[in-house]
DNA sequence: GTATTATGAATGAAGG
DNA sequence: CCTTCATTCATAATAC
């Protein structure tokens, strides 16, 4: 919406146009544009870090480690790789899955990661997820292979599944809470001082782009 | 904060102290604060989108999977069939487990429950289901971190590692990662919108929380 | 380089 | 309680 000249009764004014604000209003003004500033200065770096890659096709997109100890630097990217099994250990652990067919008991896993900590940095909770994803792979491959298939055109079983929670929408100030420290002590205070934000000028500023 | 009619009767100032705008100045003004308003509105309710999912103590963080604004459409959304906890319902969990000593009685979990409906949807089997998955899950957390090894000496001189499998065979316990949908294009635009924007008052805006 | 696939990891829920 | 399953996310690997 156009904002007229609502407020300003200045339009009869002579030749100039000009709008009048005591000092108080000034600062009020001043302030609230640089938490504005601030807010979203930090808004957006914060989704900056966030997003270290850019989205793809729109599907699914990246994220980003966040440093724990940093609090200081910028974005370190720690390494926090996920465990890659060595070729020697895939080979045993796929013979051990073969023949202990599905039955990676407790004490099993313990042997097995002394076993392949032989040839490599492993732990037990590796192992353990190996396992438990080999067998939740190997029983997948299996549905969907056996799948009757109906020849027909698979309609959406999923009918409409309605979303189960967000009704989180209509609190009063649901704000986003993170636990990481420096994200959210700056969130919190961001959003807190965005609330506290008032509007000087009456005017529609909800125009969403 | 109340607004005066300043700008009605903006003649002359007899004694005020006042500022003086050019309509044109108060147009900028105007559309500044209507900008940043959006792109904080935006910003934050982007982040309330992006941590419905949740992450604590554990590792990562959230997820989201519908919504496509921008996404040409022809998006069918999948239902969400398991709880998650929204991200204030996780915080006053961990919360509570860690300061209700581990003992979560029946009684106990129909007040939590109740206090966190207040958030989001939830039932009192979430909630004990999630007091045993965090109890089991912590336990097991020591009991790994207290194994550091089969008590030999690590043998951390993998010669047949051909991968660069840095492995972070710390526990890691604390690693925090933001998921980023679609935001990113929303994003982007609102970074461009935000650097549009210039200061109309030179003075000092800049006082940075 | 980007998009896709394979797979390690996390977690809510069910079983015993 | 403890174990197991199913589902999903995130990322290394790989195809394009």
């Amino acid at each position: 919406m156009e904002q007229q000249q609502d407020e300003g009764s200045n339009s009869n004014n002579s030749g100039m146009f000009v709008k009048v604000m005591t000092d108080e209003q000034m600062e009020v003004l001043r302030k609230q544009i640089a938490i504005y500033a601030t807010i979203c200065e930090q808004l957006v770096d914060l989704h900056k870090s966030l997003t270290s890659h850019h989205d793809l096709a729109g599907v699914r997109l990246g994220n980003l480690y966040s440093d724990p100890l940093v609090t200081s630097g910028g974005h370190k990217f720690s390494g926090r790789q996920r465990w890659t099994p060595t070729p020697v250990q895939l080979q045993i652990l796929e013979r051990l899955f073969e023949q202990g067919n599905g039955t990676p008991s407790k004490q099993k896993i313990k042997e097995i990661t002394s076993e392949l900590s032989q040839h490599g940095q492993i732990s037990e909770t590796n192992v353990y997820n190996w396992f438990q994803n080999r067998r939740a792979r190997s029983k997948r491959k299996q549905q969907v292979s056996s799948t009757p298939n109906n020849g027909e055109s698979e309609v959406e079983t999923e009918v409409e599944s309605p979303k189960p929670q967000q009704n989180s929408v209509s609190t009063a100030d649901d704000n986003m809470c993170f636990q990481n420290p420096n994200v959210s002590s700056g969130i919190s205070s961001v959003d807190q001082r965005a609330k506290k934000v008032e509007p000087v000028f009456p005017s529609d500023a909800s125009s969403k782009p």
